[in-house]
DNA sequence: AACTATTTATAAGA
DNA sequence: TTCTTATAAATAGTT
């Protein structure tokens, strides 16, 4: 365009191009940003040089990704398929798979069973009907550990008790007996260390630990509730 | 640029603006051509108007999401994230409701019973039991419908057939009784085209037609067993 | 959409 | 790279 016509084909001079290069690239973001301004619009480049550069312009009141999101609507989502295919089908999948679990739910709720044969609804009831056997089986060996588990914490505080039943009978004949350092202080003798909530636990009526006694397991009031009564033991 | 210097603002005349703008465009575009093919540089403008029309150019020997990609890569700003964004949300809201669906059958069949509370368990084998008397009420419900409906074929054979033995009786009195053109043809008489199936069927010895009998519903063989012993009816 | 006077861009040289 | 400048190209205003 100047001292002389050229033929736009590749400049195969290296240098010559790239000068080129960067002179219509200022060239060509200068002319985008008068239109910008003089046609009141949003203009985005994005240029790669041969030698991997890359520059670009911007509209000054917008954003490369805001142009280029209202770009993809425009245009239409085609393009970034290809990105959202893995996922997509991921997603497809993940909803079948809920819709599977969802229904096999319902059937065994007790709903949907329409579409159910005969056999298969003697089926479900079978199903359902052992796994209600092992849900049971299971409550049982829950109560039976917590039985077995207050058994214990009873025959504990017993145990305790008739220590300190003895330790009492043998202050009775002699009042300095077992005193060394702390007197007064049984827990020490028993081996615990001394809390006022243990003191407390002992204090308890003989009735309240006998071992046939334990706390309602149905009770429905909130989680571990049957053992603050025994707050002796751990 | 020509006629007369202007400044480089917004052209306020909306037709006027609209022409610079179209002017403009192919000058613009004309120029990251030539840049392409000059240079060996990849080009992409996208431009969109005020009047919210879209336009773009892209070196011919790339496309915009390969030129974007590149950009990408090459800026660091994931354009794509916020697109995945909102699939990745969803993705992990269907794995959460996915698992706790898995959940909850494990549980229904007696599994992963572990971290379930004792409160937890009382309502679950409550639900499961409740369900179990759902899905059998509905069993028995199929089953008495079964009935209802074999005891209905039975009746129509216990009437065809009665009505093949006053035919017979009337036969027997005057051997031309009811006989029209179709000689021999019971099927006829008693509305029915003639079929095969159906002659074979009330050749069944009548034990088998009695009322109070009906196929075993226990049977554990394909579906509809018991229907094709009445193949006379639909 | 065409025209054209004028401005702007830029190729080649420094 | 930047500056210079002759010249090509773009385009504002007009038809």
């Amino acid at each position: 365009m100047a001292r002389g016509k050229i033929q736009i084909k590749k400049i195969e001079n290296q240098t010559n191009r790239q000068v080129t290069y960067s002179k219509r690239r200022n060239g060509l973001f200068k002319k985008a940003n008068e239109l910008s301004v003089l046609c009141d619009a949003k203009v985005s480049i994005i240029m790669i040089s041969s030698t991997h550069k890359l520059h670009e312009y911007i509209t000054p009141t917008t954003t490369t990704k805001q142009l280029f999101d209202q770009y993809q609507k425009a245009v239409g989502v085609d393009i970034w398929n290809s990105h959202y295919e893995k996922m997509q089908e991921h997603l497809k999948k993940l909803k079948d798979v809920n819709r599977n679990l969802r229904r096999e739910i319902r059937q065994r709720i007790g709903e949907s069973l329409n579409d159910l044969g005969y056999e298969e609804m003697v089926n479900l009831i079978e199903d359902v009907d052992s796994s209600l056997s092992l849900i049971r089986e299971r409550k049982y060996k829950v109560i039976g550990n917590q039985i077995e588990t207050s058994k214990k914490k009873v025959r504990n505080v017993e145990e305790i008790h008739r220590n300190l039943v003895l330790e009492f009978d043998a202050r009775q004949e002699d009042p300095h007996y077992g005193l060394i350092e702390n007197e007064g202080d049984y827990n020490s003798i028993l081996g615990f260390p001394n809390r006022g909530q243990r003191i407390i636990a002992l204090r308890l009526p003989p009735g309240h630990l006998h071992p046939d006694h334990h706390p309602s397991l149905h009770s429905g009031g909130g989680g571990g509730s049957d053992l603050t009564t025994f707050a002796l033991l751990d």
